[in-house]
RNA sequence: GGCGACAUAGCCAAGUGGUAAGGCCGAGGUCUGCAAAACCUCUAUCCCCAGUCCGAUUCUGGGUGUCGCCUCCA
Protein backbone atom coordinates (compact mmCIF):
# COMPACT_ATOMS: atom_id res chain seq x y z
CA UNK A 1 0.00 0.00 0.00
CA UNK A 2 1.37 3.09 -1.17
CA UNK A 3 0.75 6.43 0.34
CA UNK A 4 0.90 9.57 -1.21
CA UNK A 5 0.56 13.16 -0.25
CA UNK A 6 -2.06 15.14 -2.55
CA UNK A 7 -1.61 18.61 -2.61
CA UNK A 8 -4.77 18.81 -3.85
CA UNK A 9 -6.23 17.36 -0.43
CA UNK A 10 -3.28 18.36 1.53
CA UNK A 11 -3.02 15.03 3.15
CA UNK A 12 -1.55 11.75 2.71
CA UNK A 13 -3.90 9.65 0.76
CA UNK A 14 -3.79 5.93 -0.13
CA UNK A 15 -2.30 5.29 -3.93
CA UNK A 16 -5.63 3.84 -6.13
CA UNK A 17 -4.14 3.75 -9.65
CA UNK A 18 -6.91 4.17 -11.96
CA UNK A 19 -5.66 1.27 -14.13
CA UNK A 20 -4.30 -1.86 -11.99
CA UNK A 21 -1.07 -2.77 -12.16
CA UNK A 22 -0.43 0.62 -13.94
CA UNK A 23 0.30 4.01 -13.28
CA UNK A 24 0.67 7.31 -15.30
CA UNK A 25 2.68 10.33 -14.91
CA UNK A 26 2.83 13.54 -16.34
CA UNK A 27 5.50 16.03 -14.90
CA UNK A 28 6.41 19.29 -15.82
CA UNK A 29 9.59 19.92 -18.13
CA UNK A 30 11.37 22.82 -18.75
CA UNK A 31 11.35 25.94 -20.81
CA UNK A 32 14.55 25.13 -22.78
CA UNK A 33 15.64 28.73 -22.67
CA UNK A 34 18.87 28.13 -20.78
CA UNK A 35 20.95 25.78 -18.67
CA UNK A 36 19.42 24.14 -15.75
CA UNK A 37 20.14 24.97 -11.98
CA UNK A 38 20.18 22.00 -8.70
CA UNK A 39 17.06 23.49 -8.21
CA UNK A 40 15.01 22.30 -11.53
CA UNK A 41 16.65 19.24 -11.53
CA UNK A 42 15.15 17.99 -8.56
CA UNK A 43 12.05 17.51 -9.52
CA UNK A 44 13.20 15.24 -12.34
CA UNK A 45 15.36 13.28 -9.86
CA UNK A 46 12.03 12.92 -7.23
CA UNK A 47 9.86 11.62 -10.09
CA UNK A 48 12.63 9.36 -11.54
CA UNK A 49 13.14 7.66 -7.78
CA UNK A 50 9.48 7.53 -7.74
CA UNK A 51 8.81 6.06 -11.12
CA UNK A 52 11.58 3.73 -10.40
CA UNK A 53 10.06 2.11 -6.93
CA UNK A 54 6.58 1.79 -8.92
CA UNK A 55 8.50 -0.02 -11.42
CA UNK A 56 10.25 -2.53 -9.06
CA UNK A 57 6.47 -2.53 -7.27
CA UNK A 58 5.42 -4.40 -10.77
CA UNK A 59 3.50 -1.29 -11.62
CA UNK A 60 3.68 -0.61 -15.35
CA UNK A 61 4.80 3.23 -15.05
CA UNK A 62 4.13 5.28 -18.52
CA UNK A 63 5.95 8.82 -17.77
CA UNK A 64 5.51 11.79 -19.94
CA UNK A 65 7.48 15.06 -19.39
CA UNK A 66 7.34 18.05 -21.95
CA UNK A 67 9.19 20.68 -23.20
CA UNK A 68 7.71 24.16 -23.56
CA UNK A 69 9.34 25.30 -26.31
CA UNK A 70 7.12 28.48 -27.45
CA UNK A 71 7.48 31.13 -24.95
CA UNK A 72 8.49 34.48 -24.52
CA UNK A 73 11.87 33.92 -22.60
CA UNK A 74 12.73 31.49 -25.51
CA UNK A 75 12.31 34.65 -28.03
CA UNK A 76 14.11 36.83 -25.92
CA UNK A 77 17.22 34.80 -25.85
CA UNK A 78 16.53 34.21 -30.17
CA UNK A 79 16.46 37.74 -30.27
CA UNK A 80 19.45 38.78 -28.04
CA UNK A 81 21.91 36.26 -29.69
CA UNK A 82 20.53 36.94 -33.07
CA UNK A 83 19.65 33.51 -33.69
CA UNK A 84 16.62 31.54 -34.45
CA UNK A 85 14.23 30.14 -31.58
CA UNK A 86 14.45 26.33 -32.69
CA UNK A 87 18.17 27.09 -32.24
CA UNK A 88 17.96 28.28 -28.44
CA UNK A 89 15.40 24.82 -28.01
CA UNK A 90 17.34 22.55 -30.06
CA UNK A 91 20.77 24.00 -27.56
CA UNK A 92 19.20 23.36 -24.30
CA UNK A 93 17.46 20.30 -25.08
CA UNK A 94 20.27 18.57 -25.30
CA UNK A 95 22.00 20.37 -22.44
CA UNK A 96 19.22 18.96 -20.53
CA UNK A 97 19.48 15.80 -21.69
CA UNK A 98 23.62 15.48 -20.97
CA UNK A 99 22.36 16.92 -17.15
CA UNK A 100 20.01 14.56 -16.39
CA UNK A 101 22.15 11.81 -17.75
CA UNK A 102 25.20 12.02 -15.60
CA UNK A 103 22.28 12.43 -12.79
CA UNK A 104 21.40 8.79 -13.94
CA UNK A 105 17.88 10.24 -14.66
CA UNK A 106 16.16 7.99 -16.56
CA UNK A 107 14.32 9.15 -20.05
CA UNK A 108 10.86 9.59 -20.10
CA UNK A 109 8.42 7.44 -22.19
CA UNK A 110 7.19 10.39 -23.84
CA UNK A 111 8.75 13.92 -24.36
CA UNK A 112 5.90 15.83 -26.12
CA UNK A 113 7.02 20.13 -27.56
CA UNK A 114 4.22 22.64 -28.03
CA UNK A 115 5.33 23.23 -31.14
CA UNK A 116 4.08 19.21 -32.14
CA UNK A 117 1.18 19.84 -30.06
CA UNK A 118 -0.22 23.00 -31.82
CA UNK A 119 -3.25 21.11 -33.41
CA UNK A 120 -4.38 19.95 -29.88
CA UNK A 121 -3.60 22.72 -27.88
CA UNK A 122 -6.05 24.86 -30.24
CA UNK A 123 -8.62 22.43 -30.02
CA UNK A 124 -8.85 22.56 -26.67
CA UNK A 125 -9.01 26.43 -26.66
CA UNK A 126 -12.17 25.70 -28.98
CA UNK A 127 -13.67 23.56 -26.90
CA UNK A 128 -13.46 26.13 -24.08
CA UNK A 129 -14.28 28.83 -26.37
CA UNK A 130 -17.63 26.98 -27.40
CA UNK A 131 -18.46 26.02 -23.80
CA UNK A 132 -18.32 29.83 -22.58
CA UNK A 133 -15.18 29.70 -20.69
CA UNK A 134 -12.72 31.42 -23.00
CA UNK A 135 -13.35 34.80 -24.80
CA UNK A 136 -11.30 36.23 -27.73
CA UNK A 137 -10.75 39.81 -28.35
CA UNK A 138 -10.59 41.72 -31.25
CA UNK A 139 -6.73 41.82 -31.82
CA UNK A 140 -6.58 37.95 -31.51
CA UNK A 141 -5.81 37.00 -27.99
CA UNK A 142 -8.10 33.83 -26.44
CA UNK A 143 -8.30 34.67 -22.58
CA UNK A 144 -9.75 31.89 -20.20
CA UNK A 145 -12.58 33.16 -18.01
CA UNK A 146 -11.99 32.34 -14.32
CA UNK A 147 -15.71 33.54 -13.15
CA UNK A 148 -16.55 31.35 -15.63
CA UNK A 149 -15.44 28.42 -13.75
CA UNK A 150 -17.08 27.75 -10.10
CA UNK A 151 -14.02 25.65 -8.92
CA UNK A 152 -11.23 28.17 -9.72
CA UNK A 153 -8.62 28.01 -6.95
CA UNK A 154 -9.21 24.50 -5.12
CA UNK A 155 -5.58 23.62 -5.74
CA UNK A 156 -3.51 26.63 -4.21
CA UNK A 157 -6.68 27.46 -2.00
CA UNK A 158 -7.29 30.99 -2.61
CA UNK A 159 -9.78 33.33 -3.83
CA UNK A 160 -9.73 36.32 -5.93
CA UNK A 161 -10.74 38.62 -3.36
CA UNK A 162 -7.60 37.32 -1.41
CA UNK A 163 -4.81 37.81 -4.17
CA UNK A 164 -4.54 41.64 -4.14
CA UNK A 165 -5.82 41.63 -7.67
CA UNK A 166 -4.10 44.13 -9.82
CA UNK A 167 -1.38 45.06 -7.29
CA UNK A 168 1.05 42.51 -8.67
CA UNK A 169 -0.84 40.90 -11.65
CA UNK A 170 -0.20 43.24 -14.90
CA UNK A 171 -3.03 45.49 -15.46
CA UNK A 172 -4.69 45.11 -18.56
CA UNK A 173 -8.36 46.65 -19.38
CA UNK A 174 -9.22 44.30 -22.07
CA UNK A 175 -9.35 41.25 -19.57
CA UNK A 176 -12.82 40.44 -17.76
CA UNK A 177 -10.79 39.65 -14.72
CA UNK A 178 -7.83 40.69 -13.37
CA UNK A 179 -7.05 36.77 -13.18
CA UNK A 180 -8.00 35.82 -16.76
CA UNK A 181 -4.98 34.55 -18.24
CA UNK A 182 -4.13 34.27 -22.08
CA UNK A 183 -4.65 30.90 -24.03
CA UNK A 184 -3.56 32.05 -27.05
CA UNK A 185 -1.47 35.17 -27.59
CA UNK A 186 -1.96 36.81 -31.06
CA UNK A 187 0.97 36.85 -33.10
CA UNK A 188 3.35 39.73 -32.99
CA UNK A 189 6.25 40.59 -36.01
CA UNK A 190 9.37 38.04 -35.27
CA UNK A 191 7.81 35.61 -33.33
CA UNK A 192 6.88 31.68 -34.13
CA UNK A 193 3.16 32.03 -35.16
CA UNK A 194 0.74 29.58 -35.76
CA UNK A 195 -2.61 29.64 -37.95
CA UNK A 196 -5.90 29.24 -35.80
CA UNK A 197 -9.34 30.24 -35.67
CA UNK A 198 -8.06 33.41 -33.90
CA UNK A 199 -5.63 34.29 -36.31
CA UNK A 200 -1.88 34.14 -35.90
CA UNK A 201 -0.45 33.71 -33.07
CA UNK A 202 1.16 31.07 -30.43
CA UNK A 203 -0.45 29.01 -27.11
CA UNK A 204 -0.37 31.26 -23.74
CA UNK A 205 1.37 29.48 -20.46
CA UNK A 206 -0.58 26.59 -19.22
CA UNK A 207 -2.68 25.73 -21.84
CA UNK A 208 0.21 23.29 -23.45
CA UNK A 209 0.54 20.97 -20.49
CA UNK A 210 -3.23 20.41 -20.45
CA UNK A 211 -3.03 19.82 -24.05
CA UNK A 212 -0.19 17.63 -23.98
CA UNK A 213 -1.14 15.87 -20.93
CA UNK A 214 -4.72 14.88 -21.85
CA UNK A 215 -3.22 14.22 -25.23
CA UNK A 216 -0.58 11.39 -23.96
CA UNK A 217 -2.52 9.96 -21.06
CA UNK A 218 -6.03 10.79 -21.81
CA UNK A 219 -8.51 12.65 -19.86
CA UNK A 220 -7.74 10.72 -16.47
CA UNK A 221 -4.72 9.56 -15.36
CA UNK A 222 -2.90 9.10 -11.74
CA UNK A 223 0.39 11.57 -11.37
CA UNK A 224 0.77 15.20 -12.32
CA UNK A 225 3.92 16.69 -10.40
CA UNK A 226 6.75 19.48 -10.60
CA UNK A 227 8.22 21.90 -7.95
CA UNK A 228 6.03 23.55 -5.61
CA UNK A 229 6.09 26.93 -7.07
CA UNK A 230 3.86 25.43 -10.26
CA UNK A 231 0.80 25.00 -7.64
CA UNK A 232 -0.24 28.32 -8.74
CA UNK A 233 -1.00 30.04 -10.89
CA UNK A 234 0.35 27.01 -13.66
CA UNK A 235 -1.16 24.00 -12.37
CA UNK A 236 -4.07 25.35 -10.85
CA UNK A 237 -5.18 27.01 -14.72
CA UNK A 238 -4.02 23.43 -15.89
CA UNK A 239 -7.07 22.45 -13.64
CA UNK A 240 -9.02 24.54 -14.45
CA UNK A 241 -8.84 24.50 -18.55
CA UNK A 242 -8.48 20.73 -18.31
CA UNK A 243 -11.96 19.74 -16.47
CA UNK A 244 -13.74 22.72 -17.97
CA UNK A 245 -13.19 21.54 -21.44
CA UNK A 246 -13.36 17.89 -20.51
CA UNK A 247 -16.71 19.03 -18.36
CA UNK A 248 -15.44 16.55 -15.79
CA UNK A 249 -14.54 17.90 -12.11
CA UNK A 250 -13.00 14.30 -11.93
CA UNK A 251 -11.13 14.31 -14.74
CA UNK A 252 -7.88 15.50 -15.31
CA UNK A 253 -4.55 14.13 -12.74
CA UNK A 254 -5.90 12.21 -9.27
CA UNK A 255 -2.83 12.73 -7.29
CA UNK A 256 -0.77 16.14 -7.35
CA UNK A 257 2.76 15.64 -6.01
CA UNK A 258 4.95 19.47 -5.75
CA UNK A 259 8.53 19.10 -4.51
CA UNK A 260 10.10 21.36 -2.28
CA UNK A 261 12.61 23.90 -2.78
CA UNK A 262 16.19 23.89 -3.04
CA UNK A 263 17.42 26.46 -0.86
CA UNK A 264 21.14 29.13 -0.34
CA UNK A 265 21.75 30.93 2.74
CA UNK A 266 17.71 29.75 3.45
CA UNK A 267 16.15 31.74 0.48
CA UNK A 268 14.81 29.89 -2.99
CA UNK A 269 17.50 29.47 -5.38
CA UNK A 270 15.45 30.75 -8.11
CA UNK A 271 17.18 32.56 -11.90
CA UNK A 272 15.45 35.82 -11.15
CA UNK A 273 17.00 36.15 -7.76
CA UNK A 274 20.66 34.77 -9.10
CA UNK A 275 20.89 32.93 -6.50
CA UNK A 276 21.30 29.43 -8.56
CA UNK A 277 24.21 27.11 -9.01
CA UNK A 278 23.98 25.54 -12.40
CA UNK A 279 23.58 21.44 -12.36
CA UNK A 280 27.13 21.79 -15.07
CA UNK A 281 29.26 23.41 -12.47
CA UNK A 282 28.65 21.17 -9.57
CA UNK A 283 29.46 18.03 -11.55
CA UNK A 284 32.61 19.76 -12.01
CA UNK A 285 33.07 18.33 -8.64
CA UNK A 286 31.33 15.89 -7.69
CA UNK A 287 29.80 12.66 -9.77
CA UNK A 288 26.58 12.82 -10.95
CA UNK A 289 25.57 9.73 -8.47
CA UNK A 290 27.08 11.65 -5.77
CA UNK A 291 24.48 14.94 -6.69
CA UNK A 292 21.45 12.49 -6.72
CA UNK A 293 22.36 10.97 -3.81
CA UNK A 294 22.77 14.57 -1.97
CA UNK A 295 19.10 15.60 -3.41
CA UNK A 296 17.43 11.96 -2.23
CA UNK A 297 19.25 12.39 1.17
CA UNK A 298 16.28 14.47 1.69
CA UNK A 299 12.43 14.13 1.99
CA UNK A 300 11.52 15.58 -1.63
CA UNK A 301 8.78 17.93 -0.03
CA UNK A 302 11.40 19.43 2.33
CA UNK A 303 13.40 22.79 1.28
CA UNK A 304 16.59 21.54 0.54
CA UNK A 305 19.54 23.52 1.81
CA UNK A 306 22.87 23.77 -0.66
CA UNK A 307 26.42 24.72 -0.32
CA UNK A 308 29.21 23.17 -0.76
CA UNK A 309 29.77 21.67 2.63
CA UNK A 310 26.46 19.18 2.57
CA UNK A 311 27.40 17.76 -1.09
CA UNK A 312 31.00 16.99 0.49
CA UNK A 313 29.01 15.29 3.55
CA UNK A 314 27.15 13.40 1.03
CA UNK A 315 30.13 12.28 -0.86
CA UNK A 316 31.74 10.84 2.39
CA UNK A 317 27.95 9.46 3.16
CA UNK A 318 27.66 7.87 -0.45
CA UNK A 319 31.35 6.54 -0.83
CA UNK A 320 30.22 4.38 2.54
CA UNK A 321 27.68 2.79 0.73
CA UNK A 322 29.83 2.89 -2.31
CA UNK A 323 32.41 0.63 0.29
CA UNK A 324 29.74 -1.48 1.49
CA UNK A 325 28.44 -2.15 -2.09
CA UNK A 326 31.79 -2.97 -3.26
CA UNK A 327 32.51 -5.70 -0.22
CA UNK A 328 29.32 -7.57 -1.34
CA UNK A 329 30.62 -7.95 -5.19
CA UNK A 330 34.28 -8.83 -3.54
CA UNK A 331 32.60 -11.51 -1.82
CA UNK A 332 29.91 -12.56 -4.49
CA UNK A 333 33.42 -12.77 -6.62
CA UNK A 334 34.43 -15.17 -4.11
CA UNK A 335 31.30 -17.18 -4.09
CA UNK A 336 31.56 -17.56 -7.68
CA UNK A 337 35.42 -18.57 -8.22
CA UNK A 338 34.84 -20.96 -5.18
CA UNK A 339 35.07 -24.52 -6.06
CA UNK A 340 32.96 -25.47 -3.05
CA UNK A 341 29.82 -24.22 -4.92
CA UNK A 342 30.36 -26.92 -7.40
CA UNK A 343 29.23 -30.32 -4.89
CA UNK A 344 31.22 -30.70 -2.41
CA UNK A 345 30.58 -29.60 1.44
CA UNK A 346 33.60 -28.53 3.75
CA UNK A 347 31.95 -29.91 7.57
CA UNK A 348 34.08 -27.17 9.11
CA UNK A 349 31.76 -24.83 7.59
CA UNK A 350 28.34 -25.80 7.47
CA UNK A 351 27.47 -23.88 10.22
CA UNK A 352 25.89 -20.67 8.87
CA UNK A 353 27.93 -17.76 9.55
CA UNK A 354 25.94 -15.33 7.25
CA UNK A 355 22.46 -16.04 8.70
CA UNK A 356 22.13 -12.78 11.23
CA UNK A 357 23.32 -11.38 7.70
CA UNK A 358 20.32 -11.94 5.34
CA UNK A 359 18.18 -12.15 8.18
CA UNK A 360 18.87 -8.43 8.82
CA UNK A 361 18.85 -7.86 5.45
CA UNK A 362 15.63 -9.04 4.67
CA UNK A 363 13.86 -7.11 7.65
CA UNK A 364 15.80 -4.21 6.72
CA UNK A 365 14.42 -4.89 3.05
CA UNK A 366 11.02 -4.27 4.30
CA UNK A 367 11.33 -1.51 5.77
CA UNK A 368 12.96 0.24 3.07
CA UNK A 369 9.68 -0.34 1.62
CA UNK A 370 7.78 0.34 4.15
CA UNK A 371 9.48 3.66 4.01
CA UNK A 372 9.29 3.97 0.25
CA UNK A 373 5.32 3.48 0.19
CA UNK A 374 5.49 6.30 3.25
CA UNK A 375 4.86 9.01 0.45
CA UNK A 376 8.21 7.81 -1.07
CA UNK A 377 9.93 8.49 2.35
CA UNK A 378 14.37 8.17 0.40
CA UNK A 379 15.61 9.53 3.54
CA UNK A 380 14.14 7.15 5.63
CA UNK A 381 14.92 4.47 3.23
CA UNK A 382 18.48 5.09 2.81
CA UNK A 383 18.80 5.17 6.44
CA UNK A 384 17.92 1.57 6.28
CA UNK A 385 20.85 1.08 3.77
CA UNK A 386 23.41 2.09 6.20
CA UNK A 387 22.45 -0.19 8.75
CA UNK A 388 23.07 -2.90 6.25
CA UNK A 389 26.44 -1.56 5.42
CA UNK A 390 27.65 -1.79 8.90
CA UNK A 391 27.03 -5.11 9.18
CA UNK A 392 27.98 -6.27 5.94
CA UNK A 393 31.08 -4.53 6.43
CA UNK A 394 31.96 -5.85 9.83
CA UNK A 395 31.11 -9.52 7.88
CA UNK A 396 33.77 -8.84 4.97
CA UNK A 397 35.73 -7.42 7.72
CA UNK A 398 36.05 -11.09 9.39
CA UNK A 399 36.62 -12.24 5.54
CA UNK A 400 39.74 -10.40 5.19
CA UNK A 401 40.69 -12.06 8.86
CA UNK A 402 40.39 -15.07 7.64
CA UNK A 403 37.75 -15.87 10.29
CA UNK A 404 35.00 -16.78 7.79
CA UNK A 405 34.13 -17.99 4.42
CA UNK A 406 31.20 -17.59 2.25
CA UNK A 407 30.66 -21.16 1.62
CA UNK A 408 27.87 -23.81 1.65
CA UNK A 409 24.63 -22.18 2.92
CA UNK A 410 26.04 -19.12 3.55
CA UNK A 411 27.58 -18.51 -0.04
CA UNK A 412 23.92 -18.19 -1.00
CA UNK A 413 22.73 -16.23 1.47
CA UNK A 414 25.60 -13.48 0.83
CA UNK A 415 24.41 -13.66 -2.55
CA UNK A 416 20.98 -13.08 -0.98
CA UNK A 417 22.48 -9.86 0.90
CA UNK A 418 23.83 -8.09 -2.23
CA UNK A 419 20.70 -8.95 -4.49
CA UNK A 420 18.88 -6.67 -1.50
CA UNK A 421 21.78 -4.17 -1.39
CA UNK A 422 21.70 -3.48 -5.32
CA UNK A 423 17.70 -3.81 -5.39
CA UNK A 424 17.79 -0.73 -2.77
CA UNK A 425 20.35 1.12 -4.32
CA UNK A 426 19.03 1.21 -7.94
CA UNK A 427 15.48 2.11 -6.44
CA UNK A 428 17.31 5.07 -5.17
CA UNK A 429 19.44 4.95 -8.96
CA UNK A 430 22.59 4.89 -7.54
CA UNK A 431 25.76 2.51 -8.25
CA UNK A 432 25.17 2.16 -12.07
CA UNK A 433 27.60 4.31 -13.39
CA UNK A 434 30.21 2.75 -11.64
CA UNK A 435 32.15 2.03 -15.38
CA UNK A 436 33.27 5.87 -15.00
CA UNK A 437 37.04 5.36 -14.67
CA UNK A 438 37.16 1.28 -15.77
CA UNK A 439 37.76 2.63 -19.78
CA UNK A 440 41.10 2.56 -19.45
CA UNK A 441 42.00 -0.06 -16.66
CA UNK A 442 43.00 -2.82 -18.22
CA UNK A 443 47.18 -0.88 -18.41
CA UNK A 444 46.43 0.80 -14.96
CA UNK A 445 46.09 -2.43 -13.35
CA UNK A 446 49.06 -4.13 -15.10
CA UNK A 447 51.04 -0.91 -13.84
CA UNK A 448 49.26 -0.97 -10.08
CA UNK A 449 50.80 -4.58 -9.49
CA UNK A 450 54.10 -3.99 -10.44
CA UNK A 451 54.08 -0.88 -7.85
CA UNK A 452 52.19 -3.00 -5.69
CA UNK A 453 54.60 -5.67 -5.66
CA UNK A 454 57.95 -3.89 -5.59
CA UNK A 455 56.16 -1.80 -2.45
CA UNK A 456 55.06 -5.33 -1.04
CA UNK A 457 58.32 -6.67 -1.07
CA UNK A 458 60.04 -3.54 0.29
CA UNK A 459 57.45 -4.28 3.19
CA UNK A 460 58.89 -7.94 3.53
CA UNK A 461 62.14 -6.54 4.08
CA UNK A 462 60.99 -4.18 6.80
CA UNK A 463 62.10 -0.95 4.41
CA UNK A 464 59.11 1.00 5.71
CA UNK A 465 60.62 4.16 4.47
CA UNK A 466 60.47 3.04 0.40
CA UNK A 467 56.73 1.58 1.34
CA UNK A 468 55.62 4.58 3.13
CA UNK A 469 56.64 6.60 0.19
CA UNK A 470 55.33 4.96 -2.61
CA UNK A 471 51.96 5.16 -0.65
CA UNK A 472 52.48 8.25 0.16
CA UNK A 473 53.98 9.77 -3.67
CA UNK A 474 50.24 7.57 -5.07
CA UNK A 475 48.22 9.14 -2.26
CA UNK A 476 49.13 12.86 -3.38
CA UNK A 477 48.52 11.60 -6.95
CA UNK A 478 45.22 10.14 -6.31
CA UNK A 479 45.37 6.85 -5.48
CA UNK A 480 44.64 5.55 -2.20
CA UNK A 481 46.64 1.95 -0.72
CA UNK A 482 45.31 -0.07 1.55
CA UNK A 483 46.74 -2.67 3.05
CA UNK A 484 44.68 -5.66 4.16
CA UNK A 485 45.67 -8.96 5.20
CA UNK A 486 44.90 -11.19 2.36
CA UNK A 487 46.30 -8.68 -0.56
CA UNK A 488 46.81 -4.76 -1.08
CA UNK A 489 43.82 -2.95 -2.83
CA UNK A 490 43.80 0.82 -4.20
CA UNK A 491 41.44 2.98 -5.56
CA UNK A 492 41.01 6.04 -7.46
CA UNK A 493 39.76 8.78 -4.55
C1' G B 1 -2.82 42.56 2.97
C1' G B 2 -4.47 37.13 1.81
C1' C B 3 -3.01 32.02 2.03
C1' G B 4 0.54 28.34 3.51
C1' A B 5 4.94 25.71 5.34
C1' C B 6 8.67 24.90 8.71
C1' A B 7 11.36 25.34 13.78
C1' U B 8 14.66 18.12 16.35
C1' A B 9 22.19 17.28 18.88
C1' G B 10 28.28 21.31 16.52
C1' C B 11 26.23 20.52 11.26
C1' C B 12 22.66 17.74 7.87
C1' A B 13 18.19 15.02 8.58
C1' A B 14 13.89 11.10 9.68
C1' G B 15 10.09 10.17 13.08
C1' U B 16 6.34 8.70 16.95
C1' G B 17 0.84 10.27 22.13
C1' G B 18 4.64 6.64 26.25
C1' U B 19 11.15 9.76 27.16
C1' A B 20 14.14 10.44 19.62
C1' A B 21 16.34 6.64 12.79
C1' G B 22 20.46 7.60 9.82
C1' G B 23 24.67 10.57 7.96
C1' C B 24 28.82 14.26 8.69
C1' C B 25 32.21 16.15 12.28
C1' G B 26 34.57 15.13 17.18
C1' A B 27 36.55 11.84 21.39
C1' G B 28 38.17 6.96 23.01
C1' G B 29 39.08 1.86 21.54
C1' U B 30 39.99 -2.86 18.27
C1' C B 31 42.79 -4.17 13.91
C1' U B 32 47.55 -2.56 11.29
C1' G B 33 54.96 -2.19 10.94
C1' C B 34 52.67 2.64 10.52
C1' A B 35 48.52 4.36 7.89
C1' A B 36 43.92 3.85 5.43
C1' A B 37 39.44 1.33 5.40
C1' A B 38 36.28 -1.30 8.55
C1' C B 39 34.15 -2.36 13.24
C1' C B 40 32.95 -1.13 18.67
C1' U B 41 31.80 2.76 22.45
C1' C B 42 30.39 7.92 23.64
C1' U B 43 27.65 12.96 22.26
C1' A B 44 19.77 15.75 22.12
C1' U B 45 14.47 15.42 26.41
C1' C B 46 12.86 17.88 20.10
C1' C B 47 11.94 27.28 19.71
C1' C B 48 8.87 29.66 24.05
C1' C B 49 4.13 29.86 26.95
C1' A B 50 -0.61 27.80 28.13
C1' G B 51 -4.17 23.81 27.58
C1' U B 52 -6.06 18.52 26.66
C1' C B 53 -4.30 13.70 28.44
C1' C B 54 -2.20 8.97 33.29
C1' G B 55 1.59 10.74 29.86
C1' A B 56 3.29 15.44 24.32
C1' U B 57 8.75 16.50 20.84
C1' U B 58 4.38 14.40 18.51
C1' C B 59 -2.78 17.09 19.59
C1' U B 60 -5.16 22.33 20.49
C1' G B 61 -4.54 27.70 21.28
C1' G B 62 -1.18 31.83 21.68
C1' G B 63 3.74 33.85 20.91
C1' U B 64 8.58 34.28 18.56
C1' G B 65 11.59 33.20 14.39
C1' U B 66 12.60 31.62 9.32
C1' C B 67 10.84 30.72 4.60
C1' G B 68 7.34 30.19 0.48
C1' C B 69 3.13 31.39 -2.92
C1' C B 70 -0.09 35.52 -4.47
C1' U B 71 4.60 38.28 -11.21
C1' C B 72 8.50 34.58 -14.47
C1' C B 73 10.04 30.55 -11.54
C1' A B 74 11.36 23.44 -10.50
Amino acid sequence: MIQVFNTMSRSKEIFKPLKAGEVSIYCCGVTPYNKPHIGNARPFVTWDVIRRYFARQGYKVRYVQNFTDVDDKIIAAANREGVSWTEITDRYIRNYFQVMDALNVQPADVYPKVSETIPDIIALIETLVEKGFAYKLDNGDVFYSVEADKSYGKLSRRKFEDMQAGARVEVDDRKRHPMDFALWKAAKPGEPAWDSPWGKGRPGWHIECSAMSLKYLGEKFDFHGGGADLIFPHHENEIAQSQCALGDEHSFAQYWVHNGFITVNAEKMSKSAGNFFLVEDILKKFPGEVVRFFLVQTHYRSPLELNENVVREAQVAYNRLKTAYDNLHELVKQIEEDKFLKGKKDPMLTMSQAGGLVELAERLLAAFDDAMNDDFNTALAISYMFELARDVNAYHSDYLAGKILPRGTDAYMIMRVSEIFTDMASTIGIFENVEDTAADSELVDKLMKIIVDIRQDARKNKNWAVADKIRDDLKAAGIALEDTPQCVKWKIS
